[in-house]
DNA sequence: CGGTAAGTTGACTCCCGTCAACGGTTGTGG
DNA sequence: CCACAACCGTTGACGGGAGTCAACTTACCG
């Protein structure tokens, strides 16, 4: 695949991030890009990028678009457990273990890297600043999952969208996909709906409460949120989960 | 603190659980357990171990008792987002991030070990494989985590309560505290409440229906499960996630 | 023996799921 | 160019699962 000077673009994001949570050397960060840009893949929404059971033998960065993680029952109920935003990596060091528990799958045209795990343990093994940054990352992870797991087990409807929203806005804000107020809502209702645990009619009755409140504007996948902290207010949100400073290294 | 003959007998699940996930030598075993006896703690019932936003400066290991890991809204509603059994650690790495985003406490009396920063980081560095295995566990501590959001988001009462023992068992099994059919339910209605995201009212109705229809017998802090395969049925529950097989190193 | 925590039950309310129908948009093929 | 299907969003009607409030019991403990 050639490279082009978008594709250099796409990479960035994934650099800035892992540097906050760790400074990476000049080399690092290099030797990183280099490793993304061989491993490039493209997917159409709504594939399945690895599936539940499936053996892990490498890790996948997301350079564009929005993918999830999720789980299915045996009769078709579908969690979204989490999502995957450009700049965020999956599974880094899940070949570890000895398959994956859950699916992944995009929820809009994505581009990723797929990078084999020799490929990766080497990577790795060159800098431990970088070991240590995707461990990081691995970390602020699991916070966000525990998060999740209070959203979907003490927050009401209203407050359960709300909550998804702002932590939305905060994640893709630090990957510049913020404009001003708005952002792009590229999924459907059915995806918001399996995210929060609700079901597809109840979420339509939220967003309608949502707007007529003026808590936002969601209109041709647009989401404006013009007061956010009101927003923030009434999700109980608190960002300390996201750990979006980095700590002295 | 002296050491006696039943510390030893507390630590040896520990060591199997880790041994599981990577086998360990010789010196590496020896080397944890002596860490471990080092930093003995007692802590009587519902203490907090950790709170949120504290900083990390040291991991911790179970030796005995039920602890859990829990958040609250503003409005005083909690979640309680994984609970931790004997033979389990603690946020092994969590170092790495600045601040903890939840709290830990302990549901029972408990006996754990703090083992400081710097000598679980020299532990570490002897042997990496049993730097391994504490991110193996981590890596199924994730695996948890985002099970509970699909038993949150969309499970019913009676599935979300009959999965969760269907966990707890599976997990209490390889560290020995299953007795046959049964094992000790040391913790309150509100605490299994908490758990899976119900009132406790609800949560005791879902009990007495579950003693009902004989899925379960509890009484007198005794869970009595008769017939696991139809409890595993009601729940859905699929037991891949926890991992319990060692995987080739 | 008083006080507190845990478990249980009833009554009532309401949030949310289910079922169903309808409109708008997109894309596709005849 | 139009018919048609498929997908998505929206709305109404209805029912039931789960929350809330409150009272009562039992056990435990100092």
């Amino acid at each position: 695949m050639a490279l082009s000077m978008s594709d250099r673009n796409l990479v960035e994001p994934v650099i800035r991030r892992l540097n906050a949570l760790r400074r990476l050397s000049v080399e690092a960060r290099s030797s990183l890009e280099s490793a993304i840009l061989e491993g490039l893949q493209s997917a159409g929404s709504g594939e399945d990028v690895i599936s539940e059971g499936d053996p892990v033998d490498s890790i996948r960065i997301v350079l564009s678009g929005w993918l999830c993680r999720y789980k299915t029952l045996e009769d078709g109920r579908r969690q979204i457990v989490n999502f995957l935003f450009p700049g965020e990596s999956c599974d880094a060091y899940a070949f570890l273990l000895s398959t994956i528990d859950h699916s992944i799958a995009t929820l809009t045209p994505a581009v990723y890297s797929d990078i084999k795990r020799a490929r990766f343990e080497s990577l790795i093994a060159a800098d431990s600043t970088l070991a240590e940054a995707f461990w990081c990352e691995t970390l602020v992870n699991i916070a966000i999952q525990r998060e999740w797991a209070v959203n979907l087990g003490r927050r009401v409807a209203l407050e359960r969208v709300a909550h998804l929203f702002c932590e939305i806005v905060e994640r893709l804000r630090p990957v510049g996909m913020i404009n001003g107020k708005s952002c792009i809502m590229p999924i459907t209702q059915m995806d918001l709906a399996d995210a929060t645990g609700l079901s597809v009619v109840h979420l339509n009755r939220t967003l309608q409460e949502m707007r007529a409140s003026g808590l936002i504007v969601l209109r041709d996948r647009v989401l404006t949120i013009n007061d956010l902290d009101a927003l923030k207010n009434t999700a109980l949100y608190s960002p300390n989960y996201l750990q979006l400073y980095r700590r002295g290294s």
